[in-house]
DNA sequence: TCGGGACAAATTGTATACAGCTTGTTATAC
DNA sequence: GTATAACAAGCTGTATACAATTTGTCCCGA
C-alpha cells in the first residue's frame, strides 16, 4: 500500500543517476530501462519527469531523457548552492537548536571519528560526511533547507567520492570546529568555518571532475 | 516542434498552483483537469509529477495529487530559503558582475520607479519586485541559484501579492541601497541590506497568510 | 445519534497500442 | 569520396482500456 511502482522506480533510477550508471549526457532509452525494471513506460516516465525537475537528468522534447552533464562549471555551481543552503541553515540553527540537539551531533562525530583515522573507504567517509552535514542542517528546523540540501548532496555525491579520497584527516577536525562555534552560539565564527570548509571542497572538486571522467570512461 | 503537450500543461498547471486556483491542500481531480485542458491523463500526470518534485503540489500514493498547503510556518521556511539563495548570489555577484551589468539593473530600477510612487496595482509591483531580485541573482552567473530562486519566488508569489499592498514606498529605496552597496563592491553592506530587506518581508508574510486565507475562501 | 458494514460510484495505477518524429543506413548523383 | 535523398528501423508522445484502490452512500443495529 505504501509505495507504488513510481516510487520504487524513482528511487532506483535516482540512484542510477547519482552514481552515474548512465554516463554524463547519455541518452536514456525508456523501453530498455522499463523492461530492465520490469514495468511499463508509463510509470517510468512519471519517475523520470520527477528527476528532471530535481536536476538529476535533463529532457528534450521529441528526443527523450538524458543523464545530466558533469562539467566543472556545473559542479561549482552546485557547491555554491550548497554553501548558500548550509550557511543559512547554520545561522538558523544558532537561534533554534537546543543544547541537547547539538550534543547529539557531537556524539555522532565522536563515535564516527575512528573511521576517519582508520582510513575507511571513500564511500563510507562520504556517507559520514554527508550525514554530519545533514544533521547540522536539520538543527535549523527548516524542512525546505533540509530537502534542498539532500538534493544537492546527491547531485554532487559522485564528485565527493573522489574528493574524499585525499582529505580524510582534515574533514573531521573541521567538522568539530564548526560544531564548537555553533555550541558557543557564535554566528560569525561558525558561518566562516563552514563557508571555508565547503569552499575548500569545491576547489578540490574541479580536479576531481577530471578524475571522475577518467573513471567513468575507463573499461572495467 | 518546440513544446509538447507536457510542456504546455506544465506551464498552465504551475500557473494555477502558483495563483492558488486550487485551494490549499485541495485534491486535484486528474480526469476533470485533463478534460478541461483537452488532453489525456498521461501527459497531465507527467506534468503533475514535475510539479510535485518542485514543491508546487504534493502527492499521496493511491490518493492522487493535492495543492500545497499555505501555512505560515511553510511560508517562513520559503522566505529563509530565499534569503539563503539571494544572499549567496549577491556575494558571488560582487566578485563576478561587470560594472555594465550592474548599471543595467540600475537603469531598470530608475525606469520602473514611477510605478512604485504612482501606486500601481500589487500585481504589477510584485512583478517589478521579482524582476529586480531575479536580475540581481543573475549577476551571480550561477544558473543553479537563479533556477532555485525562480522556483521559490513562484511558490511565495501569492503571499507577496498581499505583502506588497502595504509597502510600495519602502521597496524601491531599499532596492537602490542594495544595488549601491553592490556597485561599491561592499560585501558586508550589500548582504546586510539584502538580508534585512527579505527579513522584513518575511515578518509581514505571516500576517499576509491570514489575509490570503480569507481571500481564498471568500465567495466571489 | 453514532458506528460499522456492504455495496456502488468514482478515481487512481499501469499496460498497451499506435501515430508521429528522429535517427541511422543505404543508394545514387556528382 | 562526399553529399544528398529516400527509406527503414527505432524511439518517443499520447490516448485508451481496464484492474485495483479509494471514497461516498445507504442501511442496520446498538
Amino acid at each position: 500500500m505504501a509505495n507504488s511502482s513510481v516510487d520504487r522506480i524513482y528511487d532506483r533510477v535516482r540512484g542510477m543517476a547519482t552514481d552515474f550508471e548512465f554516463k554524463p549526457e547519455e541518452r536514456i532509452n525508456e523501453g530498455a530501462l522499463a523492461s530492465t525494471l520490469g514495468v511499463s513506460r508509463t510509470p517510468l516516465r512519471e519517475a523520470l519527469n520527477r528527476l528532471v525537475a530535481e536536476g538529476f537528468i535533463t529532457f528534450q522534447t521529441g528526443r527523450g531523457f538524458f543523464n545530466r552533464s558533469l562539467q566543472p562549471e556545473k559542479v561549482l555551481e552546485l557547491y555554491e548552492l550548497r554553501q548558500a543552503i548550509e550557511c543559512e541553515a547554520l545561522r538558523r540553527a544558532i537561534d533554534r537548536a537546543s543544547d541537547d540537539g547539538i550534543e547529539a551531533v557531537r556524539r555522532f562525530l565522536l563515535e564516527t571519528e575512528p573511521a576517519y583515522s582508520a582510513g575507511a573507504s571513500a564511500k563510507v567517509l562520504v556517507e559520514l560526511d554527508e550525514a554530519f552535514h545533514m544533521k547540522l542542517a536539520e538543527l535549523s528546523r527548516n524542512d525546505e533547507l533540509v530537502h534542498m540540501l539532500r538534493n544537492v548532496s546527491e547531485r554532487i555525491r559522485y564528485v565527493r567520492w573522489i574528493v574524499m579520497t585525499d582529505r580524510q584527516g582534515r574533514t573531521h577536525a573541521e567538522h568539530m570546529r564548526i560544531l564548537d562555534a555553533l555550541a558557543a552560539r557564535d554566528t560569525d565564527a561558525a558561518v566562516t568555518e563552514l563557508r571555508n570548509h565547503i569552499e575548500q571542497h569545491s576547489e578540490e572538486a574541479t580536479a576531481a571532475v577530471r578524475i571522475a571522467y577518467s573513471q567513468l570512461y575507463v573499461p572495467g
